[in-house]
DNA sequence: CTCGGGATTGAG
DNA sequence: TCAATCCCGAGC
């Protein structure tokens, strides 16, 4: 089942708690890839110094203040592709970054980062405001295992000690014990 | 230790 | 138009 529009109008921390165990699923060609979502962080608001929004609207941050359930990609550090998808409802500029999936078929693709997620499923800027509730996008989210609350770990979120006060927010969350995590 | 890779951004 | 910025592996 597709996750609806709705599921991403909540707040960034919610919905980065409950993609965990949803599918990930990218179409090439005629192929389908299918994923499971298991390591995701929350980018909260105009406060949140971690945010690209925090410094208020850009043209590269815009569709963080446009409608939930869109895709924020962007390009860093001259070689990495980053996944998000905008939370909350509209003008709140929040974001969930994807960081980690789980093959389901194909058990040797590499997806256990953020920058290794986008380069095997190929994904790159051209996905920036694609729905994900829509698989017109070729990329897109259905509901997947229901993940305990107990199975949910909170971390601090990777790469961004320039956040000040907000670089210590436990905002990251992954699945316990589960090998396509990122960092333990 | 320094540099490069690149889009983004604000300053000049 | 330019310089700073983000991270980190390669090269000295």
């Amino acid at each position: 089942m597709l996750q609806k529009k709705e599921f991403y109008n909540q707040s960034a921390l919610k919905v980065a708690q409950d993609l965990l165990g949803c599918f990930l699923m990218r179409r090439i060609g005629n192929e389908i890839i299918r994923t499971k979502i298991v390591e995701t962080e929350a980018y909260e608001g105009l406060r949140d110094l971690a945010s690209h929004a925090s410094r208020g609207k850009t043209p590269r941050n815009a569709v963080m203040f446009g409608e939930p359930g869109l895709y924020y990609v962007y390009f860093t550090y001259g070689m990495h592709h980053m996944l998000n998808v905008v939370t909350g409802p509209k003008d709140h500029p929040a974001a969930v970054l994807i960081r980690a999936v789980e093959p389901i078929d194909e058990l040797d693709l590499k997806t256990n980062g953020p920058a290794r997620l986008t380069k095997a499923l190929q994904i790159d800027k051209k996905f920036n405001e694609f729905p994900a509730f829509s698989k017109k996008s070729e990329l897109w989210i259905e509901s997947g295992e229901k993940i305990k609350k107990s199975e949910i770990i909170s971390a601090k979120r990777i790469g961004i000690d320039y956040a000040g006060e907000y670089k210590d927010k436990l905002w990251r969350f992954y699945i316990k014990d589960n090998k396509f995590v990122s960092k333990k």
